[in-house]
DNA sequence: ACAAAATGCTAATACCTATTATCACATAGC
DNA sequence: GCTATGTGATAATAGGTATTAGCATTTTGT
């Protein structure tokens, strides 16, 4: 019973029940403590259903002081990655009655959008992709946060185990005998890619085999950034056996440019990248690829998320690291030395 | 000036500068007819500033009957299209001050999704990938709506011209001397793709050529969908020589689909999908395609509902149709008639 | 039958802002 | 000096809900 944008109020539904309006937020809240006879409780829930009333959120959100939203936001959605995520989030937040409030922010953007959120009332804010360290501590103070996939002392955290990846990804390279390794990173400070990167670098030391400057190289987080850096790497006069890139958009940017080159995968060169997107295994040979459970990231972030809202922000922040797998598909293979023709 | 997730109040800002809330208000809303003297003005603008005062929405929403947010639905984020749609959306929003809330809804969800939307007093809604037609009459009533990439006599569209694009596609193909082609498009009657199917199909039998039944192939409007209806059409005792696929993500599934049977492209098959998404340029090789203006869409479709509700829903449906564009890469050649061998 | 306790509802108020009507005061007009 | 006009602020209120305190009524205990 609704007329153009105009909805019934709890008043009205007061009025033809016969009753007053805190009656009727009293038998629709649900509130335990409140008493509230059974045929009263009975009349209004009738009434209200003839009506089809629903509180009105942002009234509930002003005396509540909870606006029963999400803030999420990440750098860009090109990246399937930020699009599981976001799935992931939405969902989870949608079953619980939350709404998601989606920022799509880079660099000082980030501030504003928080800043538009917070006017909202927002109860919560996730954020994927972009470095807590990068913004002003005044911009998340007070709020209730979970960094998605980079670690933080002062934030609740769920991220995948990226240094995990790195390692996993220089154990794979070297145990099919490479020993010329490359790492693609992006030339921003995005803290799971810095982390993959470390994680790769350690466990290269860690076998004796050096990475040289040339061999690490930076571009763009993407497609482009992966087809420039590649073909970069593979203008050197010695060229890497085997390329990391930080992430699978850069490695198909980089598979793309082999391509280009004629460079046989993996015959002349093995590539490897990071978040199994869809689109790995759509290209031939099928992309080598780290596997990471994005969409459950974002599920696990709305779950932790409102348990902290639920707490008032009284509880410390937690972290929850979720394990990465390998995925050998068809861009890595033994190194064979040159043969002599 | 901000303790925790207490904000500042129009009430402490006049305590401050020593004049009424309303006075706040009125400085604040920059409300032509309201007259303040300069120096009150000048004085409520500084206390306000240093307390770094920022009206709370929610209030804001409460008594002008505006949330200043408005609801996006989409059936899935795996669709890149839908990515650059909610993108373009997003930006063109945030810069006019409206939140977006995103939602992921399939099938009888959406009302689900719609009432939620309501709940929060949205002031508009943007539906793309999801026929309006197969919605309740009452989920979008009093709504401002504008529908992407579907036509509607009842509601505003933005849209491509998906009937031109099936048109492209059939003459280029016809063009390249095909007369064997097949179309593999969803089995949801989405309708952006089924104009394309029906320009497709109306431009075959105007060049007199026809489409037996079994080209014309339905799956998932998903790379699994395309994989498989190529499969599918691959099996044929009389295979088509070109397949154009309503949208990329068929496309590069039956591209997949190709490369593992060892169907060269474009020398046994032409293949055209539609979308022209980033991905459609890093398979091998290139997809030839259909493109369309995604991100532009979303733009659009939100400066058009925002011209609707600043006119208070008083504009009959508005409609926006642009243009595609054939992108001619690597999948689509000249029909060679076989040679025998 | 009367005090005590429990029950069932409402009055009052808060949440925070926007807006209309109104009031106090100053200025202008003659 | 008195009315007419204008100016600049505030009082009152709305917007829709949640919540606390309190009131009237019934029930219980003896």
């Amino acid at each position: 019973m609704r007329i153009g944008n105009s909805r019934v109020t709890a008043t009205e539904v007061a009025r033809k029940a016969g009753v007053s309006q805190p009656t009727v937020s009293l038998v629709l809240s649900r509130n335990p403590k409140a008493r509230v006879a059974p045929a009263t409780r009975a009349r209004v829930l009738k009434i209200a259903q003839e009506l089809g009333y629903r509180p009105n959120r942002l009234a509930q959100g002003l005396v509540r002081r909870r606006s029963y939203a999400l803030g999420v936001i990440v750098p860009g959605f090109d990246n399937p990655v930020y699009a599981a995520v976001i799935s992931g989030a939405e969902k989870v937040a949608a079953q619980a009655g939350y709404a998601v409030l989606l920022c799509e922010a880079k660099g000082s953007e980030v501030v504003q959008h928080l800043e538009a959120l917070r006017d909202r009332q927002i109860d919560g804010v996730i954020i994927a992709g972009i470095a807590a360290s990068t913004l002003p501590a005044a911009a998340l103070d007070g709020l209730n946060v979970v960094l998605v996939n980079q670690p933080s002392e002062k934030f609740s955290t769920v991220g995948s185990d990226s240094l995990k990846a790195g390692t996993i990804a220089a154990e794979h390279l070297l145990s099919l005998g490479h020993r010329r390794l490359a790492f693609l990173g992006p030339a921003d400070a995005i803290p799971a890619f810095r982390l993959r990167e470390r994680g790769f670098v350690t466990a290269l030391r860690g076998s004796g085999v050096s990475l040289p400057s040339e061999f690490l190289h930076r571009a763009a987080a993407t497609v482009a950034g992966g087809l420039a850096g590649m073909r970069a790497l593979l203008a050197l006069s010695e060229r890497p056996t085997a390329v990391f890139c930080a992430n699978d958009l850069m490695a198909l940017g980089a598979h793309k440019a082999c391509s280009v080159a004629g460079v046989g995968l993996p015959r002349d060169l093995s590539l490897l990248g990071c978040d199994d997107i869809e689109m790995a295994q759509l290209v031939t040979p099928e992309l080598s690829t780290i596997s990471l459970p994005a969409r459950e990231l974002g599920a696990r972030a709305v779950r932790l998320l409102l348990k902290q809202i639920d707490a008032d922000g009284a509880l410390p922040p937690a972290s929850q690291l979720l394990a990465v797998k390998l995925v050998a598909r068809g861009t890595t293979g033994q190194h064979t030395p040159a043969q002599p023709s």
